[in-house]
DNA sequence: TTTAATGCAAAGCCTTTGCATTTCT
DNA sequence: AGAAATGCAAAGGCTTTGCATTAAA
């Protein structure tokens, strides 16, 4: 958190009040959250932020590899913090999201698309649809 | 593709000019493709079909688990035909997409995760985004 | 003939843009 | 002071809705 901070501060640019609020609510929330979600958040801390700086923010943190834009198909736009790699369990019932580790296997894979296709993966998105424990 | 067509009859569905032929420009596409190229490649085939008509066609291919939709993070959304795995090679720079076949390791994954978490996994999508051959 | 499918116009929703104003450093 | 960040209003782009019309079986 202090890391990601420290980074924004060292890109000359300013630790504004909105700015850490949306960085600290995406960081605390763990799992997915939508631009809705945030702005709610930062209500409830008293922080009236404007849409447009909220997406500008996005936009911002998003540039700044700060945090990651994820679209499950549900016509949602979400968002995560970068640090730390996971991936998602959808439920496509509830349509709750739960996040989950998965071991390194994926990184064999990547070599082998490296050598197969001549493609450099910088980067993967893994989701799971089904039936969460509740819904099944 | 004659399967697909024969289940939308048993459905009960018509087989219009319009369904008809998006199915096939789905189908034929190979990998993912937008509502707007549908819509080109119809009026290529002298198809007009309206804004609306399309979406709902597509809708209704959703709905019969004839097509999927998939969304990269881009805006926009894209379609695919159900038939037939495969995952996503997305080129960050030139944006363009290929399709790759991958093993099956992710099976097991599944197991794992119905025994740790109880979620009973139905599909999954993954996407490797990094540069492409041309890009790199 | 009857009901699924289509077209059109309008509305909805999320997101972006332009420009003036404010606020950090 | 100077640049970055914000707010507001308006525009954009994609998608959906309601209702009348057309066309497939």
């Amino acid at each position: 958190m202090d890391t990601i901070l420290q980074k924004i501060k060292e890109g000359g640019y300013r630790l504004t009040k909105v700015r850490k609020a949306m960085v600290e609510i995406i960081f605390n929330e763990g799992c997915l959250i939508t631009s809705l979600d945030i702005q709610k958040r930062l209500s409830r801390l008293n922080i009236k932020a404007n849409r447009t700086t909220i997406y500008r923010e996005l936009c911002f943190l998003l540039e700044n590899n700060i945090i990651k834009k994820i679209q499950l198909g549900d016509n949602k736009t979400y968002y995560e913090i970068s640090a730390g790699h996971h991936h998602h369990l959808v439920c496509i019932k509830c349509n709750k999201v739960k996040e989950i580790v998965v071991g390194q296997h994926l990184e064999g894979q990547e070599k082998k698309i490296y050598k197969k296709e001549k493609f450099k993966v910088l980067n993967h998105s893994l989701e799971f649809y089904g039936l969460c424990s509740n819904c099944l």
